[in-house]
DNA sequence: AATCTATATCGTAATATTGCAATATTAAAC
DNA sequence: GTTTAATATTGCAATATTACGATATAGATT
């Protein structure tokens, strides 16, 4: 054991579980902060702004593009990383839910 | 190594990437839209809606509370679970700000 | 074609997560 | 006080994640 029992759960639950858990870590929180702050998604210095070595950044960068918060397109020599706005919005509209639904039940907790 | 860098990221970053981590479970994920979906937070059956066995299901509701997304009353012999509002916006409010940085810059990306 | 630059992959060690059986705890019910 | 019910903790095995050095790949530059 020790594998997580994906089967048992929506296919709902599962994705939203996959997007938020490749953002369950400060280095690709990072990642997409950093190519939120850039202008454009000019690419090629993501690994100097992390203080991580460079097959540790690739891999967190595989792991986003997984989950489809980002995608990356070859721009000659380097690849050019962007932040994907439908996966984006899909988490907030996840989660604009549960805070409306959750208002609405206000009352009758504790 | 193996462990997680934390110290090398904002508190920001490690916050919602604490907050992100706790929902990247599907069992998790459907913890809080079962407690969203019944109407108070009467509690004691979240086991049973559960495809896990107990103890599994007590570990998950134990990092749900850690992360700040849960509080749990004891409430006699059986614990009252609750969302908390104030973790769940804070996610929420995050998501919407990224999307909404997200949609200005939209023009010059690829 | 040799070299440089950027990124990916491999291999591997350290650590964390997932899941559950067994057991402990704690409060209610009897 | 003993039993019952609900939840937590312990211990452990299976698997996943994190991190990085070494190496591979592939396009740009010379």
């Amino acid at each position: 054991m020790g594998a997580t029992k994906t089967e048992h759960f929506t296919e709902k639950q599962n994705a939203i579980a996959t997007i938020a858990k490749a953002l369950g870590h400060p280095a690709r929180v990072a990642i997409i902060e950093y190519l939120l702050k850039v202008d454009s998604c000019i690419c090629g210095d993501i690994v100097n702004e992390l203080p991580l070595a460079q097959p540790t950044v690739s891999q967190h960068l595989k792991e986003l593009k997984n989950a489809g918060i980002i995608k990356g397109d070859i721009d000659g020599n380097s690849i050019c990383y962007c932040l994907d706005d439908k996966t984006l919005d899909k988490i907030r509209n996840y989660f604009s839910g549960v805070s409306s639904k959750l208002e609405k039940k206000k009352s009758n907790c504790c």
